[in-house]
RNA sequence: GCCAAUGUGGCUCAGGGGUAGAGCAAUUCACUCGUAAUGAAUAGGUCGUGGGUUCGAUUCCCACCAUUGGCUCCA
């Protein structure tokens, strides 16, 4: 039997499963390469090179096959041998992908294969003892996927499946991941009308309606004020810029296949705009104003931001990646001596930030690093500057005791980040806020101090976000919450809902009360009976409903029901609105 | 950008070489209703866009646009 729970079994198991998958497309299919083939969290994948695309009845043959093999019950065996020979086997057997494993291999590695009837596969292994052992499994998609990662290389078609120990198992993570896709902000959010996109407008170029620039309004009110109170100083710098700008900063070299140009990028005569993809540039011109002494720092800069990327095509989802979107960033202007401190100050503040919001305990910390042989001009500076300021960011992180893992090659152009990482219902994670360190950028732009012995020094220079990106933000919280936001961030926080028509001037009267309390109120409006009027209040996410027929006007109540308890009961509307701003006030969570 | 799938009224979807249907939503009318769907009627689509094949295309082919899942990239 097999422990499931320990991470290398798991990965054992689902191993082998890729193997099994790879010996039945072989056995349909011959003339397929295989490429390789691992353990992931929810499952595995392979990838194969094929001619023909896979297509969802291929998926079902495979699948099919497989079940054969693993009735077969074949043992799996593991062998050795020296290169040459490991060679010459993988090329008798036509697969040039495996030959080139081998050659990459380090001189003094053992290379082994593991053999499961007709198929035998380079592999480091372990695997499981025969394929008799697979109980349950299921092939979930097919993707493309570059050879080696790199989009030089050929594309090799992926297959993505799971398999558990048994039926139910397997049963349960495919009903949990169909519970989980109906959280998905990208049709929620449609739904729920917090956004939508129109073909002629253009890719990632969303629409905020009125739901979702409500929600999107209120945090950035909450984030600017909050900030306002740590010290920080709010600028309004301009959205685009001249090439001259970029050219200081680095980012015409580094980063320019990302940014909108306007005008003739190649044709010095001219002048060239491009719209901003980052607000630093532009904010360390606040710094640049007049002399700076040691006694103007930390300098904390913050700018509600909107910031334009020209992602590739394909790059684009819902709220998450989009082309244009509005970020709470920030430059900290600091003293070397200042760095912990204020690194620290920016983590404080994103985790009280994101704790409020609910997001805090599914998000991972990642250090981004470097790294030293990435081949596209990625990075700015010297080795030495990077070993530097990497060796700062991770005695800061570890003096925190912070959790994290390393993201090798993830820095930004000009130093290490510290990214909070999240993941979406399809399980695939994005940076929701990044702290940055800089130490390579105040000097091209000439930012110096005067420090206390009189000397001119160059600040370093601390990149932050708080909350991170507003639409991304918003996409997570759909998620999260399943489209039911808490009441403090709620657009829609409470529903009016009149028994009949007679009852419409009273639901107008207690909405425009509550408006003046600063509650968020609708009428439904519609000749409707009770029931479908709750219906659709529930179907739209709205936390409280209050109801108003001949009783309640009598008595100047609500009769109010709540989305989470139930009917209330009767109140008076000073009486309720006391405990929804109690609610909002102190920022409540809702029950998901 | 790359690999693949998809695109039919606001939404969910059916259909299929001879110019289109259902449910929900919308509108109107009747009902004036007490805690998760009242009934009836009406209206709404050049079948994503542009080419091509054909006597005839929404259906077949090509290109483009958009959407979806991956890869690469990234907040």
């Amino acid at each position: 039997m097999v422990d499931f729970a320990n991470k290398e079994e798991r990965n054992k198991y689902r191993h082998s499963t890729s193997h099994i998958m790879a010996q039945a497309i072989k056995r349909l299919w011959p003339e397929t390469k295989l490429a390789i083939g691992p353990a992931i969290d929810d499952g595995f994948y392979y990838d194969f090179d094929r001619d023909e695309a896979f297509s969802s009845e291929d998926l079902k043959k495979i699948e099919d096959e497989m079940k054969r093999i693993v009735k077969e019950n074949l043992p799996i065996e593991r062998f050795e041998l020296p290169r040459a020979e490991a060679r010459k086997l993988m090329e008798e057997k036509g697969e040039p992908y495996k030959v080139e494993l081998i050659d990459d291999l380090p001189e003094d590695a053992v290379i082994s294969f593991y053999k499961q009837g007709e198929f035998t596969d380079l592999c480091a292994g372990p695997h499981m003892e025969s394929t008799g052992e697979i109980r349950a499994f299921k092939l979930l998609s097919c993707a493309g996927a570059y050879w080696r990662g790199s989009e030089k290389n050929k594309m090799l078609q992926r297959i993505y499946g799971t398999s558990f120990p048994d039926k139910e198992q397997l049963k349960a993570f495919v009903a949990a991941r169909e519970e989980a896709l109906k959280r998905d902000h990208n049709k929620l959010g449609r739904e729920l009308e917090y956004f939508t996109t129109v073909d002629y407008i253009g890719q990632g170029l969303p629409i905020l309606l009125p739901k979702g620039a409500r929600v999107i309004q209120l945090l950035q009110r909450w984030v600017e004020d909050v900030e306002q109170k740590n010290g920080c100083l709010l600028t309004k710098t301009p959205y685009f810029a001249k090439r001259d700008l970029y050219r200081i900063s680095g980012h015409w070299d580094h980063y320019r296949d990302g940014m909108f140009i306007m005008g003739d990028a190649d044709d010095e005569s001219k002048e060239c705009f491009a719209l901003r993809p980052m607000t630093c540039p532009f904010q360390y011109q606040v710094f640049l104003t007049r002399q700076r002494s040691y006694r103007d720092l930390p300098m904390r800069l913050t700018e509600t931001s909107t910031l334009f990327r020209n992602e590739d095509s394909g790059e684009m989802h819902g709220l998450i990646r989009v082309r244009q979107f509005t970020i709470s960033e920030g430059h900290y202007i600091i003293r070397p001596d200042q760095l912990e401190q204020e690194f620290a100050n920016c983590l404080e503040l994103a985790k009280y930030f994101l704790g409020t919001v609910g997001l805090l305990e599914d998000c991972t910390f990642r250090f981004s690093q470097w790294d030293p042989s990435n081949p596209k001009n990625k990075y700015e500076g010297t080795k030495e500057q990077w070993e530097e300021s990497q060796a700062a960011m991770k005695k800061i992180l570890d003096d925190l005791g912070l959790e994290y893992t390393v993201g090798i090659d993830e820095a930004a152009f000009y130093g290490p980040k510290l990214d909070i990482q999240y993941k979406n219902v399809f399980g695939k994670e994005d940076t929701l806020v990044t702290i940055q360190i800089d130490m390579l950028l105040a000097e091209k732009f000439g930012m110096e101090y005067i420090d206390k012995d009189g000397q001119k020094k160059l600040p370093y220079i601390i990149h932050r976000t708080s909350l991170g990106c507003f639409e991304r933000t918003l996409a997570y919280l759909i998620e999260k919450y399943a489209g039911c936001l808490p009441l403090w961030m709620a657009p829609e926080q409470v529903r009016i809902l009149p028994i009949a028509d007679a009852h419409l001037d009273r639901a107008f009267e207690i909405r425009d009360a509550l408006r003046a309390k600063g509650i968020r109120a609708e009428v439904d409006d519609r000749s409707e009976k009770l029931g479908k009027k709750i219906r659709e209040a529930n179907i739209n996410k709205v936390i409280y409903m209050f109801t108003v027929g001949d009783k309640e006007v009598e008595e100047g109540n609500v009769s109010v029901r709540s989305r989470f308890e139930g009917d209330l009961g009767s109140m008076s509307i000073d009486q309720i609105s006391s405990k929804l701003l109690e609610e909002i006030e102190t920022k409540k969570a809702v029950k998901q």
